[in-house]
RNA sequence: GGGCCGUUAGCUCAGGCGGUUAGAGCACCGGAUUUUUAAUCCGGUGGCCGCAGGUUCGAGUCCUGCACGGCCCA
């Protein structure tokens, strides 16, 4: 026997031995809780006196002689529970003071169950006076710090369950995620959009331009990738007879992290037969502002100290136009040279590398997409960059398409659909050559079962993606896109 | 990919001018305490100072490399 001190790791662990020697079951299986700890705080006066069975994680312990506060934490918040000397049993254990017990098994991280009467302190603190007191759960590792709360980034990235455990902010911010996506199915169900699921897994990967990820499927003896997009899908619904679609689609992107950027990211693509883009721009607007009023009560956000105002309508701007006053020159007829010396001049990586139509893109954000404040319709991009857009019905070279930007971040992309077979098939086949061309982001293969679903007729129709974790970020002043996931990929860490 | 910053006890942080044995608070252990709410008071346990080299009589501290993370830029 060693008299060596233990750590708390030790010492919690042999408090589950002498739990199980006093009868006490360290990992019991159920317990009625019947009450949040939110509806006792907010209906406290009209509540006195009765009787509640209440459970949750101790995180707070004030300890004195013959009296003992702990704050229980469930789901909602905190509930301050009182335990008198000699006024409460330890369920299971006839005999045992319920003070004395917590006094020397309960500790901080441990999940307990109370029966009790809900009174009010001398300062008025809503709190169950607890006549039985149930040990519901163990904890041998230590909480973080009561005060500060857990602040590594690394630490509440890599376990978030303890950044959940500890700050009832960050349950906020994932609870309104779940909420946003709740409001847009309604907004949309509402509208007569059913919500589909096509494949995640796609034997030819396309709809959007980015690098892969890339599987095997052994039954099928095939190369398979995760999606990039779903719209190629969802498109031959609208062939398949149905009006109005959409579908929450996981989308994933071989490619960097940043603080807009993550590998797998949450879209939202939509579909509507007999729509153009006008109609696609409303929606947007419509859905947009729905939900910030939905959650704030309000048009008006801040969103990391600057001030958004979705109230519909959205301002209009136009892509060709802009970017050809702010460069000086005609973006669409404009020499390779002449564009590739203002992205020089701009400080664009790859500015001696990447083609024409990839550097006006760069360019475009950098001057105007990174401007944006208010939520602004970039429309009628050129028709080079936008391969399943319909051609614009009055000016050439364009294209009838809009992104939605949000303080430089792009929020939404839309079309009026491309539904000519053989137009599309003639982009596809440009894109190819785009490729050739060292665009590796472009997808190697046609999918030409798409152009054969087309062939059969797709209604015109409007379509609109659009980021769910960015509008998310928006609503929750999230900074990082890491902020609104729950459990982002990190480096392995070397195990100790 | 580039720049800057960080990594010290389970957690939050000091120490950074190289000098015996590395500090505090929380948590935990022991004691006192019947109205606290970050309770308080007294005493205690707990460290490969991210990892590996180097400089030096001597490194948590200075130098180099690496790892992980953060922020900014591309």
């Amino acid at each position: 026997m060693s008299n060596a001190p233990k750590d708390e790791y030790t010492v919690r662990q042999e408090k589950i031995k002498e739990l199980l020697e006093l009868g006490v079951n360290p990992y019991p299986y159920k317990f009625e809780k019947n009450v949040k700890s939110i509806y006792l705080k907010q209906n406290a006066d009209n509540l006195l006196n009765k009787e509640f069975s209440f459970a949750g994680r101790i995180v707070l312990k004030r300890v004195f002689g013959k009296l003992i506060f702990a704050n229980l934490r469930d789901e909602y918040g905190d509930l301050q529970i009182a335990i008198e000397k000699n006024k409460a049993n330890v369920h299971g254990t006839e005999e045992l003071d319920a003070l004395k017990f917590f006094k020397k098994y309960c500790d901080i991280g441990d999940f307990i169950g109370v029966k009790g009467t809900l009174i009010k302190t001398k300062t008025g603190e809503p709190t169950i006076l607890v006549k039985e007191l149930y040990f519901l759960t163990k904890g041998i590792r230590q909480l973080p710090e009561k005060w500060h709360g857990l602040q590594d980034k690394e630490l509440i990235y890599r376990q978030r369950y303890l950044h959940l455990i500890d700050s009832l902010e960050a349950r906020e911010v994932f609870k309104k995620r779940t909420k946003i996506i709740y409001e847009i199915r309604k907004f949309l169900n509402d509208r007569g959009f059913i919500e589909f699921e096509t494949p995640v897994l796609q034997p030819i990967y396309g709809g959007a331009h980015a690098k892969p990820f890339k599987t095997y499927a052994n039954a099928l003896k095939t190369d398979l990738y995760l999606r990039i997009s779903d719209e190629l899908y969802l498109k031959r619904l609208l062939v398949g007879g149905f009006e109005r679609v959409y579908e929450f689609s996981r989308d994933f992107r071989n490619e960097g992290i940043d603080r807009l950027h993550y590998p797998e990211f949450l879209a939202l693509e939509a579909y509507a037969a007999y729509w153009d883009y006008y109609d696609m721009m409303k929606l947007a607007e419509d859905m947009l502002s729905y939900l910030v009023k939905s959650i704030y009560g309000t048009y008006e956000i801040e969103y990391q100290g600057e001030k958004i105002n979705f109230t519909p309508p959205f301002k209009r701007i136009s892509y060709i136009d802009e970017l050809s006053q702010k460069t000086g020159f005609d973006i669409i007829n404009a020499r390779e040279e002449v564009i590739r010396e203002k992205a020089k001049k701009e400080g664009l990586k790859g500015w001696n590398k990447l083609d024409r139509w990839r550097l006006i893109d760069k360019l475009f954000d950098k001057l105007i997409g990174d401007e944006i404040k208010d939520p602004t319709f970039v429309i009628d991009h050129p028709r080079a960059i936008s391969p399943l857009a319909k051609a614009h019905r009055e000016k050439p070279d364009r294209v009838e398409r809009f992104e939605l930007f949000v303080l430089g971040m792009e929020i939404a992309n839309a079309f009026s659909e491309l539904n000519d077979p053989i137009d599309q098939k003639r982009r596809f086949e440009e894109q190819l050559k785009q490729r050739e061309q060292g665009n590796t982001e472009i997808p190697p293969e046609i999918d030409y079962d798409f152009i054969n679903a087309l062939e059969y007729g797709m209604p015109p129709a409007g379509g609109i993606g659009f980021g769910i974790d960015r509008i998310i970020m928006l609503l929750t002043n999230a900074h990082s896109i890491r902020d609104v996931i729950l459990f982002p990929q990190l480096r392995p860490r070397e195990e100790d």
